[in-house]
DNA sequence: TCATACTCGACTAAAAGAGTCGGCTTCACC
DNA sequence: GGTGAAGCCGACTCTTTTAGTCGAGTATGA
């Protein structure tokens, strides 16, 4: 397991799909806009969350992305999975040369294991209904309006890039095996 | 707070350190060679502990490094802060437009914001010591020999590199405030 | 049939990460 | 006092990853 800003853009692009998904599909284009994230950005990431049924897609007009299942059943260790695919192999982590004839290379093995495993407890412990009500608890107001069809008018405000490099975080491996 | 190879390099190589430090200092050649750790990038490593105390230097022949405080003293949170340098503003974290006018966008502040914290309190409650007691259970023999003045005879092996990107870890902001 | 919206893969730019290099300074020992 | 074993330091390079774009599709409701 890894994380990064992608993980923290899939999770916020996921809550913002919970929160108005009782109206049916909700498009990315909206997502985008109220969340300022790229339009192909996200359709990348959602390309992901589909793959692992997190989310199903309608095409065509009116269509967009519900949620795959409940939002109590999707946990936040889902959504990071899904979009910071496997990638382990680090080496360390459940390869050959780890625990093997020099006992000194992997002291610190079980340390990194033993921490990944924490973090995942952790965010597996948070569902996305969670951090739905705590934006509901806030007053977070969603506009109910079904969105009726193609005003279209919407002048396409290129959103702002935040520049979150990747102080952000990623955990390795011993999870995704 | 950020974890990467850096850091697990600095951690290792404090256990190697910890393990002998009773003969005097060690030097990073030994280190080196024992952990299979370039020693231009250990010098790097042990620059920062030093400068954030958790070494101390002895400068000269028959000089090397030694813990700056006792091994129990020292978590593995102490070391990983320490080599993996502040880097925080990630966007979100304690900047400007996070908590700012519109609620939507920091929703998972918190989330990440707790993960953190979990995995600080976690890494802080391992010291060094532990991590050394464990390595001495597993019947790691650390030879004895206060490796007496240069044989110098040493053919100085090319450290394999492991190629362990990043698929490790990083942990951003929020503790380093 | 047309506009809306998802789908997919290849591509690019920027930066972070890992690691190297070269020239110093210090100091124990001869 | 010279020599060589260490540590010290900053700049530099190479590689990989990350973030994000682009363009060419495909399905579908109106």
């Amino acid at each position: 397991m890894r994380l990064t800003t992608k993980g923290r853009f899939a999770v916020t692009a996921m809550i913002d799909l919970a929160l108005r998904s009782n109206n049916g599909p909700v498009a990315l284009a909206a997502i985008s806009q109220r969340q300022q994230i790229s339009l192909s950005y996200l359709e990348q990431l959602f390309g992901k969350l589909r793959r692992h049924e997190l989310v199903e897609s309608t095409r065509g007009p009116g269509g967009g992305y519900s949620l795959g299942r409940k939002a109590d059943e999707i946990s936040v260790a889902d959504i990071i999975v899904a979009v910071d695919e496997p990638i382990d192999a680090t080496g360390c982590g459940g390869k050959e040369n780890c625990m093997g004839d020099d006992a000194g290379r992997c002291m610190t093995h079980e340390l990194w294991s033993n921490l990944n495993a924490k973090m995942i407890e952790y965010l597996d412990s948070i569902s996305l209904r969670k951090l739905v009500d705590d934006q509901l608890a806030k007053g977070v107001s969603i506009e109910e309006a079904p969105v009726k069809r193609a005003i279209s008018s919407v002048p396409v405000v290129k959103p702002i890039k935040v520049t979150a490099p990747n102080s952000v975080f990623a955990l390795g491996n011993a999870f995704s095996k």
